[in-house]
DNA sequence: ATGAAAGCGCTAACAC
DNA sequence: GTGTTAGCGCTTTCAT
């Protein structure tokens, strides 16, 4: 069959016999038109199933795209899946569609995206930023006032706005509700690389802890991975150390599950564990899992807010968001540290 | 600060002193330009921060938009972040850029969803169908070329390609597991609304291993939940039965996720279970959580195979691929029913 | 209440 | 190798 063109507004006013124009104006209820036009122009309209090209009326009419552009590292990253439905839920009331794309955590594939992105002419750009981008070229599109706001992590060169978690305060809780727990020797498995943003700020809070209970920061129990796989095997090299902790930091959702993981395979129930960021399933675990929750949701709603406020106007300074993390203790950090050896 | 213009193609034209189908040579590596014609041309682009206005393009070209539109329940159900991510980067190697938006299961709001992108001229539609969606309208659509691919679940009202998991025989091949393990009271809780097509094939697999073991269906153990919360409810309802079942099946990732904190909180440790779908952490838990694993990584590059080879020129007839389940034995099945009252 | 013409930013089809 | 003209589908502006 013959790939049939799709009508136009031309061919809806050649049906009806009326021009172009009272088309458009009867479909954007634009002036006026006489309730005689407006059934035939409907009529017509639904005859032959006509849709308004909205990249045509876009470029006519110049302003932005109504669509939102999202960078995240990974769309099936379940943080981030709930990040972007609450950026979703929030803008969607303003008849924004989402146009996302996944950098892997690399600088390259995020600016491809962002410059894609801003090829289309969003009207707004959501970055979760990646290790070595640069945002300086963005500079000149914020200044002629498209809102870019960074999430999860701040951006590089580039003042705008920033949502980001308590890292460093959660990984300081997190890590002090295990000291309180009587364990001295404590182990950081962080993200990579190990330049990330959420990486540092986690292992700062990590080391504030141990600081001040008045423990050694020792570089052999800090150790990285990036995925499931890579966290169960940190997991197996940092207990099989000569002098092993007692107690796991997971530093991010991802790192968590390969870890448990990795205890439950090797049965090491002596081992005491607390993660950032939750997971699912964690309360049914034994011993269920104390996590520091991070609050996609409320990232997301805020990234979206701020990004419409800015939309609207609002010209006020950059701003940086920390959305508030939360200690659930769930009962793995309660394996009692073993009594100590010395003295 | 005054929002200044972004620099279109004259502007870059009127700089360098040549013509704007110049640097449109130039840009799109069209045509000849001279070497210091071409040098000129992307020193200007450069200088004015250019980008090409892709929306202008496509209205010229005529084509369709190299966007795709994905229409998913929920971004943030870990199951459809995994397809997306899936399709991403199969239809990524084409330049094609994802424009997704979540339906909640609504026949309005998928439609509305699929008509923006309609309206977008995006050159893909992939829709997870809602119950009560009809989809007739998009004949025309595909007859004009565009192609339209259902995700998990079949669509009504139009005849095109389909990507499911084998929902049917691996129900059937889960439920089979418990039976061989001696139960003989099987509980189903399956998800919300009941007509949702994979709820009654995994209902129908259900049955029929329920058949081939010569127990009759009892009505009173077939529950449904739409999300955690429900599934836990559901849980307890059924555990709280007169004559309880020994052993339950979760009819998807989320029932799977309720059932299982239940269990857990309620401290039965003595009921046997099988899930629909995979979960993380499933070989942590005590007993490890025997699945029937879906493959959505499979799911998605399949549809986005079978649009690419439609967007090709592919005419055949529309086709269903039918992604296999497989049965991943952990444990949680290998209670042993209890020995039986009667006789 | 409706229409004609011009133009948004870009490229196809011809010039030269 | 480069420029000119026309036109994609729509809306703005100005008529009538």
């Amino acid at each position: 069959m013959a790939a049939s063109r799709r009508p136009t507004l031309a061919d809806v006013a050649r049906e009806v016999g009326v021009s172009a124009k009272t088309v458009s104006r009867v479909l954007n209820e634009d002036g006026p038109a006489s309730a005689r036009t407006r059934e035939q122009v409907l009529a017509a309209v639904a005859r032959l199933g006509f849709q308004p090209n909205l990249m045509a009326r876009n470029i006519r009419v110049g302003g932005p795209d109504t669509t939102i552009g999202l960078v995240i590292p990974d769309l099936a990253n379940p943080f981030f899946g709930a990040v972007a439905r609450a950026i979703e839920d929030t803008v969607g009331e303003r008849g924004l569609t989402l146009l996302m794309g996944s950098s892997a955590d690399d600088a390259g594939r995020e600016r491809a995206l962002t410059d894609k992105f801003l090829a289309r002419r969003v009207s707004i750009l959501m970055i979760v930023p990646s290790v070595g981008a640069d945002h300086s070229h963005l500079k000149s599109h914020r200044a002629a006032g498209l809102p870019v706001v960074f999430l999860d992590r701040p951006g590089v060169g580039l003042s705008t706005d920033s949502i980001v978690s308590s890292n460093r305060a959660g990984a300081h809780d997190g890590v002090a509700h295990l000291v309180a727990h009587g364990h001295r020797r404590i182990g950081f498995i962080g993200d990579l690389p190990v330049k990330l943003y959420t990486r540092r700020e986690r292992l700062a809070g990590y080391r504030t802890a141990l600081q001040e209970a008045g423990l050694s920061y020792d570089r052999s129990l800090v150790a990285n991975a990036h995925d499931q796989q890579g966290a169960a095997t940190a997991t197996a090299g940092l207990l099989g150390l000569a002098d092993p902790p007692t107690a796991l930091f997971a530093g991010n959702n991802m790192v968590a599950l390969g870890l448990v993981a990795e205890l439950a395979r090797s049965n090491r129930k002596d081992i005491a564990v607390v993660a950032f960021d939750d997971v699912p399933l964690a309360e049914a675990l034994e011993p269920a899992l104390t996590v520091v929750a991070q609050d996609p949701e409320e990232i997301g709603r805020a990234a979206a807010a701020t990004a419409l406020s800015r939309l609207d106007g609002d010209r006020s300074r950059a701003r940086t968001i920390t959305v508030p993390t939360r200690l659930i203790v769930r009962g793995s950090a309660e394996r009692p540290a073993p009594a100590l050896q010395e003295a």
